[in-house]
DNA sequence: TAGATTGTTAATCGATTAACAATC
DNA sequence: TAGATTGTTAATCGATTAACAATC
């Protein structure tokens, strides 16, 4: 029932609808949704329907209450604990970075394998790759973002997976396949660039 | 003809075909392909069908006649110059990022709203804001990286447009579209990572 | 009521896969 | 030749959209 891209669909509802009641809208019409987002009215009312989100027949939906629900599908009751593996620049951008908490994420610990990086006092400690398995399991965590170099992005993953980490977001080149064990989102930043790169190159020569 | 997965998809096909490359093979059939990168062998065979990839009955495909195509496709021959706008953290992490170079893809410049972040001398200076459009247009740069707040995403993303700037990819949490003058790719962190948090606790409940 | 919007079914569309003739 | 693989067409699949009855 749900697809690939519908939840992805469902926070692009949530971050539009939360702007309207910023404005002090109160109602929403699936066409409103439609316009903004781009996709047909129809969409927006099966995703709707698919999640229980239901409307008046003339009146449109109520903000609010699509947002509560929401928040309940995606389970926003409890803060994410998510760990990040590998703290180059990337890494570090990513642990400190302010757009998380107000979604319930938190970034609790960095891991490195270079001793040099390792502070565990600080507000977000970066504790040393070894303690990993024993900090995943201790603290229940679920969710890491790895950004660790190419060559050891299979073991670090298989790491994560021993440790009892059911989703890695990937930024390392590799492309990981989920498995049983573990969930894994591959994002390629090369790949996205190459993409756009090809996609102007050919706006242009059209 | 081309479709919206069919270039991250040839660009798999790169990074597979090259690993195979340095591990002495010269051929591969679409069965080889299909099974690492879980597609079927027919897609394997469509795509290059679709590019003018050929190989032969029976032989299979050369692997380094596929990588020159794969690259000719690309436009390989000249290396892309990118900027990068906002020069956050996650921005110059980005503008630091080893990966890019052997793709073709060169960072340029940085650019800041900030003085305090200007520093013309560096190896990739980030420049003021106020000499972006002079500069995409003296240098001719077509794709930017966007990594500024939210707030002043959109006015930035005018400012890309209007200096003529072919593509964006947006890192800010604001999801834009295509225009008739810019290409924008959006990629949404933080709707990542929920959307990976909302997969695995539904896995737990299942 | 008349008009407008939801909820839902049927139609469409596009991408992927299966199948198989051609052929090396 | 016999066997295996490409190249390509037809079938399938899933997601999106169109259409419209129900109804506020």
């Amino acid at each position: 029932m749900t697809n690939k891209g519908q939840i992805l669909r469902l926070l692009n509802y949530k971050n539009l609808l939360k702007h309207l009641q910023t404005l002090g809208f109160k109602k929403v019409f699936s066409d409103n949704i439609s316009d903004t987002l781009e996709i047909s009215s129809s969409l927006v009312r099966k995703d709707f329907g698919n999640f229980g989100i239901t409307g008046n027949r003339k009146g449109g939906y109520d903000i609010d209450s699509i947002l509560a629900k929401i928040d309940e599908i995606l389970g926003k009751d409890e803060i994410q604990k998510v760990i990040v593996v590998g703290t180059g620049r990337i890494g570090q951008a990513l642990m400190n970075y302010q757009g998380f908490i107000k979604e319930g994420i938190q970034i609790v610990a960095g891991f490195d394998n270079d001793f040099s990086k390792v502070s565990e006092g600080e507000d977000i400690p970066i504790l040393h790759l070894d303690k990993l398995p024993e900090f995943v399991k201790e603290k229940n965590i679920k969710i890491a973002i790895m950004c660790v170099p190419q060559l050891v992005a299979k073991h670090t993953l298989d790491m994560l997976a021993n440790s009892g980490v059911g989703g890695v977001l990937n930024f390392t080149p590799i492309k990981f396949q989920s498995s049983n064990e573990v969930t894994v989102n591959n994002i390629n930043i090369v790949h996205e660039l190459e993409n756009l790169i090809y996609i102007v190159n050919k706006q242009k020569t059209t």
